[in-house]
DNA sequence: CGACTCACTTTCATTTTGAAAGTTACTTAA
DNA sequence: TTAAGTAACTTTCAAAATGAAAGTGAGTCG
């Protein structure tokens, strides 16, 4: 957590959220560690997505300092990391879900079920 | 809407809305259209984050460009604009409450009532 | 030794952001 | 009949963020 330094810019819920999840990449970092297994500096780089190696290790940093996930060397000789979702980072997983089903329903995106590990695909008459 | 000019970087339907919402003020303006009543240009301009108004202007132009919200001269003489939610934008209604239920609950903003149009203020031990 | 992998960090050109001032159209007060 | 004010933007420009690519360091494997 980051409870003494940081001041947020409102008292509004949404837009200190924002401050956090506010970009185009930090939502992939946590919906793949939430759902897809990836908990490794080299497979989150390998999504879909493509995130930028110097993102991805500046938004590891800051969901680490807010607490919503943590870095565990696993392995020593050579040393691994693994990255994993906190129960702080855990509980963004309905925020995930509605962000999907709208993407879904309105953007033609895929539909994951995480119940089931598996995926709906696009609604194929959308952008 | 955007059908055809627009190609998705991803199937992903968050990475989807993230294209459209991913960043720290779009979510902002649509929070003040659907709860708060501030439809015009300056209202939206003054609410309590105070977005520049160059990226006031371009974010309205997306949401538009997505068909979120539309634009309406309701007086001529002065000419005045109104901006409204169309019937897609309001469907991002449960996709805020999701936000906002999380930062006040992670973070200590306010919380909002929708139906009462009241909000109950921060949970004030978190930061 | 040389090649390879992982987990980054550094570099740097391009893009986006944000503060501030400027613009246009129109109204109202002096 | 200017003068000031308001709304809705647009322009300007410095600073910050992004993203592509190359570099680094620890360690392994053949």
């Amino acid at each position: 957590m980051r409870p003494d330094t940081h001041t947020f810019r409102s008292r509004c819920s949404i837009a200190r959220t924002l401050e956090i999840l506010g970009d185009k990449w930090t939502l992939l970092v946590l919906r793949d560690l939430m759902w897809h297994g990836k908990d490794r500096f080299k497979a989150l780089q390998e999504s879909e997505e493509h995130i930028p190696a110097n993102l991805l290790s500046e938004r590891l940093k800051r969901l680490q300092d807010w607490g919503l996930i943590e870095k565990e060397a696993y392995q020593e000789r050579p040393t691994r990391y693994r990255y994993r979702l906190t129960e702080e980072g855990r509980s963004l997983e309905p925020v995930l879900l509605q962000i999907m089903r709208w993407g879904h329903a309105h953007l033609g995106g895929g539909l994951f079920d995480p119940v089931s590990g598996r995926s709906q695909q696009a609604t194929p008459d959308k952008a």
